[in-house]
DNA sequence: CTTCATGCAAATAGTTTGCATTCTT
DNA sequence: AAGAATGCAAACTATTTGCATGAAG
């Protein structure tokens, strides 16, 4: 199976369904995201979209992105504030971060725990739930190594 | 004892070891930042400022407001991405939050789950905690009631 | 009298929008 | 042919900064 074609596929099909066009510009904009890392920050996005098509603008870009995030292929996140990144979205990922505050790495993970706070909560508080996010920051473990293992601070 | 007196000490206690200078600007900013909601945007601040002092300049507010969370007094939220909000920050308060997407109310709570939440997670990859952000969203329960009830929506 | 803060305007950052042109369907 | 997308520049929002003037230590 050629790379991507499930994403492809997944865009394709929102495009129909939404009576949208299927663009060249929208299919290059998937690419370089997806062969990129699963978070990318929007110039990190734009410089490696440009890498494969120059005349490509920052603002196809921005509304593509919006599009992946509509049809699930995108999640959009705010961690470090003013900074939105982009992550690869699967199906059964979690959807808890460690977010590390010296290299900037983030980690996924999810808990039992979390849900169970949720649901005592939002029952409690007689809240109707809808999203949430948690977000822990800190150290990783590669930053809290010797100076000389520490990946670059900036 | 004179109100908010607790917090102009803290503020002038804070500028007196950073040895800056105590002004009229930076206590006018924090009495109708202490006298309004808890929960405040920057817009919000502007307004109920300069309600107290024409003149006093947008800059000076949000240099204020920066000042005040290094002292501790005030907390920056990005519940709104885009939208920068203050709390009134006391000590014992809890750190996580339900909020209203119809009405934007800010609910806080505190689950001992949450501290377990972290406590393994951050053991368990190694990461050294710093600080967290949970935050709920959904819909209140007065918005959930019938439509006459509801707060005005925007 | 030195250092810092203020107030204004201009600069910046990130993102969105308007519109003429070009591409999909 | 009709409707939508692109690319560019301009608009916009939220925030920060530079600098001359004024106030605090």
């Amino acid at each position: 199976m050629a790379p991507f074609e499930r994403e492809l596929s997944a865009l394709r099909a929102h495009l129909k369904r939404s009576r949208l066009k299927q663009t060249a510009q929208r299919e290059t904009v998937l690419k370089a995201f997806l062969e990129g890392p699963r978070y990318a920050t929007m110039d990190e996005l734009v410089a490696s979209v440009q890498k494969r098509d120059r005349k490509l603008g920052f603002s196809t870009i921005y509304r593509s992105l919006k599009l992946f995030v509509e049809c699930g292929l995108a999640k959009e996140h705010h961690f470090l504030y003013g900074k939105t990144c982009f992550e690869h979205s699967g199906q059964g990922r979690p959807h808890d971060y460690l977010v590390c505050k010296n290299c900037g790495k983030v980690e996924e993970f999810s808990s039992p725990l979390v849900q169970a706070v949720q649901e005592k909560v939002s029952r409690e508080m007689d809240f109707k739930l809808q999203e949430h996010r948690l977000e822990l920051y800190g150290i990783c473990s590669s930053c809290q190594g010797p100076k000389e293992t520490r990946p670059e601070e900036d």
